[in-house]
DNA sequence: CCGGGGATTATCT
DNA sequence: GATAATCCCCGGC
């Protein structure tokens, strides 16, 4: 296990950096728990140029000001009024690039996990999609503006390799009012597995 | 298996 | 007052 260089956070292409935390694991220590699992599925968020980021066209709020942060900073926000999505911000301080995590494959802390989020059996939905993997993980915008490394969060290279073909390309979910922008081929995810966000793509 | 719609509230205008 | 980077349930096939 070892935990990613800011180098890794700092570079310039955000897509690029989406497509190689698919495999990597995010690990939380909250309230004295440790739960973590491997990246599934995230999506990329260009800074100013992108219609459905949160900092479009320079937008700059309170809400989204971890974004303006350097590279390697944890923003968490709350969509549809209940649900906290786990951002990684990434490229140079006040460059609002940013990478969604949008499903995890559980590894550590399951029971755990299953307690926070009221289910009764490990099955797929635990940490399908961004809404249930923060809540697995017990992350809210508490977190919101940590850094990745921080006691409470980090992400680590396990050694574990993933090939070139098992990673899925396609646009993102849930942003249609961003215009063309919605079609930008900006999620990636690990084919096949089940605990990848949206409905199996035949 | 698939698709439609309601839940629920922080955030912004 | 409207919107939202979602989730879950329920009905229909």
């Amino acid at each position: 296990m070892k935990k990613l260089s800011p180098r890794f956070y700092q570079r310039q292409d955000v897509v690029q950096i989406a497509k190689e935390l698919i495999g990597k694991v995010v690990v939380t220590h909250i309230n004295g728990v440790t739960t973590s699992g491997r990246i599934a599925e995230t999506e990329a968020y260009m800074a100013h140029v992108d219609r459905a980021s949160h900092s479009y066209n320079g937008k700059r709020t309170s809400r989204n000001e971890p974004m303006y942060s350097h590279a390697g900073t944890v923003y968490v926000y709350i969509c549809y009024g209940m649900h906290n999505m786990l951002n990684v911000v990434t490229n140079d301080k006040d460059v609002p690039d940013a990478v969604l995590i949008r499903a995890l494959e559980p590894i550590e802390g399951i029971e755990e996990m299953l307690k926070r989020t009221g289910k009764k059996v490990l099955d797929h939905t635990l940490t399908k999609g961004p809404g249930n993997l923060a809540k697995a993980l017990g992350l809210t915008k508490a977190q919101s503006g940590l850094q990745f490394g921080h006691a409470e969060i980090d992400i680590y290279d396990d050694g574990y390799k993933i090939k070139e073909e098992e990673i899925g390309v396609s646009k993102r979910i849930g942003i249609d009012s961003a215009g063309d922008d919605a079609l930008l081929p900006y999620r990636f995810y690990i084919r096949g597995n089940k605990f990848v966000s949206g409905r199996p793509v035949k």
